[in-house]
DNA sequence: GCCAACGTTGGC
DNA sequence: GCCAACGTTGGC
């Protein structure tokens, strides 16, 4: 089982909407890296979800619940990927970037290194770290 | 509001 | 295939 971060702004789709919905296609990736990190992930992964903007945090965890599929809303049929992602819970404390940046564990986070990026892969010891200061244990 | 980082486009 | 120009994203 990997972890991942989602970025979403929250004035586009935020936590909240997913908790609404439950279970949300996360569509509208159109970036090739990000898609490759989408065609990885498997059942079962866990994805922490990110709000851009204002917040900068992460707030939530989510599920991957359904593998990899062409995304509908992409005008090309075929080329965009998206998953289904279903809400976990929310963090009891949102961790902002400006506290991820002052980590040296977290140095090589890819949401750091490129800002740019909508999904990318955390790793097992950065992941720990981010569910204790979330509050989630 | 500005700008850095990144991706894409198009001329050559 | 290179690279300049441009657009977009997102942090500050």
């Amino acid at each position: 089982m990997r972890y991942w971060i989602v970025k979403s702004e929250p004035g586009e789709y935020s936590w909240d909407d997913l908790v609404k919905e439950k279970v949300c296609p996360w569509v509208g990736i159109r970036n090739y890296q990000a898609r490759n990190f989408l065609s990885e992930m498997k059942k079962g992964d866990k994805a922490f979800f990110y709000h851009s903007g204002a917040e900068k945090a992460i707030v939530g965890i989510s599920e991957v619940v359904k593998t990899a599929y062409a995304d509908a809303t992409a005008t090309e049929s075929g080329t965009w990927l998206c998953v289904d992602l279903k809400a976990l819970t929310k963090s009891p404390n949102s961790v902002s970037l400006a506290v991820l940046k002052s980590k040296p564990l977290f140095n090589n986070l890819l949401l750091i290194r490129n800002s740019r990026i909508s999904v990318s892969p955390v790793a097992e010891n950065e992941a720990a770290e981010i569910l204790r200061m979330g509050g989630w244990n």
